[in-house]
DNA sequence: CTGGTCTGACGTGTATACAAAGATTATTTT
DNA sequence: AAAATAATCTTTGTATACACGTCAGACCAG
């Protein structure tokens, strides 16, 4: 069976994005434009495209004639990161809870059941991809087109520092992480009621 | 003189984004990429990249097999608009205030006086593009590479929703524009007082 | 040595030909 | 005559060759 290059395509984008978010591409990286061509069998032309894909979504950084490389995690991204986060990820709750469907409200259980899994016996890895996944979900619950290109950004983000300061000897550490899952649930409650209270209105 | 491919791909997005921006180009409408190419003396695949970076700012949607087309004005998109503006906008501003560099401030003040020009002798679209440079500036002010997407999105779409309802005969409407230029004032103003609790602080 | 320029190798950017998918028109069948 | 289907025509997507820019190392001047 050959994959179309559409398909390789979006494999390749998955591939690359997972790479970036895990740090198995270490921020500030250079990306091969050629080396990753013939290694998923497809020629530049669309492979610079799954890079501006990638681009858009804040994984990498393309430079004029000088090829893409895997965005930085500098002391002013952080900041930014901490400046822009809880606004935008509190007002992607606020629209979810008013527009998510019952079907994504069952997804977003299932990906906490993922992410609870993950908690116990899963690596870092597992856990910070599990979370992605969750907040994924209630960015697609929101489905604001202003919203979401930020949101995405800082989602990506949002995995590499877990991955960065995630020590899983730390005690602190896994009690964070716990508090996570908590707060999973309170936000599947809260996105619940929020569905009722729509339901009732209409 | 003939301008280089570089200079002609800025030429035709900087072309492209206003006249978008100006409903020149009205939602819905297709975008003709080889008609475009000759046109702009680019061949198709420097013009395609063009087309993903005004994707990226919200202008045109690309459509699998389907080129692109101008992102049109839907009722969604509007609801969305007015969920999502008045707090990227708020966040946008509370950085600029807190980031602001003086030389950035005098543009703002520089784009402010465009803007007042444009209000009492331009035309609508002098008045939206003003005031969008005006915004722009926030932006770059603000320097949150998290904030940045969405802000960008959300101007472009001010500046079309400016020019839909925006009526020269409706007195209200001339007073909504006033009210615009005291409120860049009090922006200008609230910037400035910002920078100054900054240096005091450094 | 140190600083600067030249030159060649490497990698990115663009043009263009070809392949594939969608839209359109003509034809056939009921 | 209307609907379905086939043929074509247009437009988009991909591959590839070539042009151009960047970077590194050699070479020379100070």
């Amino acid at each position: 069976m050959k994959s179309s290059v559409r398909d390789k395509k979006a494999m390749l984008l998955a591939h690359l994005k997972r790479a970036i978010m895990t740090l198995e591409l270490s921020p500030g990286e250079d990306l091969d434009e050629m080396r990753l061509a013939e290694q998923f069998g497809l020629s530049r032309t669309p492979l610079r495209e799954v890079f501006r894909q990638l681009a858009q979504d804040g994984c990498v950084s393309l430079r004029e004639n000088r090829g893409a490389r895997v965005s930085d995690m500098s002391y002013a991204s952080l900041r930014d990161f901490f400046q822009a986060a809880p606004m935008i990820y509190g007002a992607v709750l606020r629209l979810a809870a008013m527009n998510s469907k019952p079907e994504q409200i069952e997804d977003l259980i299932d990906a906490q059941d993922g992410f609870k899994t993950a908690l116990h016996q899963g690596s870092g890895v597992d856990r910070a991809l599990a979370n992605h996944r969750f907040h994924e979900i209630t960015g697609e619950m929101a489905g604001n087109r202003y919203l979401l290109p930020s949101f995405r950004m800082l989602l990506v983000d949002h995995a590499r520092i877990s991955m960065t300061f995630f020590r899983p000897r730390d005690a602190q550490m896994a009690a964070r992480v716990s508090e996570a899952s908590v707060h999973h649930d309170q936000i599947i409650a809260a996105i619940r009621a929020g569905d009722e209270a729509a339901r009732c209105l209409a």
